[in-house]
DNA sequence: TTGCATGTTCCGGA
DNA sequence: GTCCGGAACATGCA
């Protein structure tokens, strides 16, 4: 699931049901899941303390409680469930917090991410890796500042969370395809307003997707063409294209988006 | 059984 | 130093 608007979607359900309460115990069903220590260590670090505001960075969701902080990872299979009871544990969920009002719990199938606890940026920035700006906050000046060092392909620079944190596979496809820039192009030929372009995109897509809480399998959009039988272009109709690009499968329209 | 899936990381090579 | 592709990680589904 996880892309900047799933994980914003996880961010306001944090903020909802455990910002301002405090944690009761820490129950880990899956030891793996949690990176930089123990259970033990978890809960020392957790336990008595209570949640404030949740931020999100890129696809990281962030949870300070006055003391240490606590970093979530969703991969690809990651998400937040709460329940005001004790009710049976779903087969995923791999760590519990256990709050005084009910159980907010990290479920991931597949085990690609996980759970941190931060004492410190450094410590924070250890676990997270040297991350961009925020997609959603970055301002198109210094978008295309940092793009115009770059070289090779435009999607892959997307992808990179060092240059800008919260992009993935369906969020660069759906921004490259509605500012029509095929996702092969080299960097170093688009000239600044297909940057600025490609910025104003990149703003319409995450506004919009944040309120579906995901990137929308829904009409008029590509992510809503891509899986179908016989992909065609929301906008003209043509044949979709797809193949590997910067590791990943892409899916471009050839009419809209020509190299 | 095989290929593929919205994540990141690490390695080798250009 | 940069960038890319491929493999690895892990699990389930078509």
């Amino acid at each position: 699931m996880p892309e900047l608007p799933d994980v914003d979607g996880f961010r306001r359900y944090f903020a909802r049901y455990a910002a301002g309460h405090h944690v009761a115990a820490v129950e880990v069903a899956d030891r793996d899941l949690v990176r930089n220590t123990d259970p033990q260590g978890l809960a020392r670090r957790l336990v008595g303390r209570r949640f404030s505001t949740p931020r999100r960075h890129g696809k990281w969701l962030i949870a300070p409680t006055g003391g240490p902080e606590l970093l979530l990872h969703f991969g690809m299979t990651g998400l937040l469930v709460y329940s005001a009871r004790d009710l049976e544990p779903h087969r995923h969920d791999r760590v519990t917090l256990v709050l005084a009002e009910g159980r907010l719990r990290y479920r991931n199938m597949r085990r690609l991410g996980g759970i941190w606890v931060a004492g410190s940026p450094a410590e924070r920035e250890a676990a997270t890796g040297p991350l961009g700006p925020d997609a959603l906050e970055i301002e198109a000046n210094e978008f295309v500042q940092l793009l115009e060092r770059r070289r090779g392909g435009i999607k892959s620079a997307l992808m990179d969370q060092r240059l800008v944190a919260g992009l993935g596979n369906l969020l660069s496809d759906e921004i490259l395809w509605r500012a029509r820039i095929h996702p092969r192009r080299p960097v170093a030929r688009l000239r600044r307003d297909r940057l600025e372009r490609i910025h104003d995109a990149m703003r319409q897509v995450l506004r919009a997707a944040n309120r579906h809480r995901r990137v929308p399998p829904i009409a008029g959009w590509l992510t809503g063409a891509r899986n179908a039988q016989d992909p065609r272009c929301p906008r003209c109709g043509s044949r979709l294209r797809r193949a590997t690009v910067a590791g990943r499968t892409a899916a471009w329209c050839p009419r809209c988006q020509r190299r």
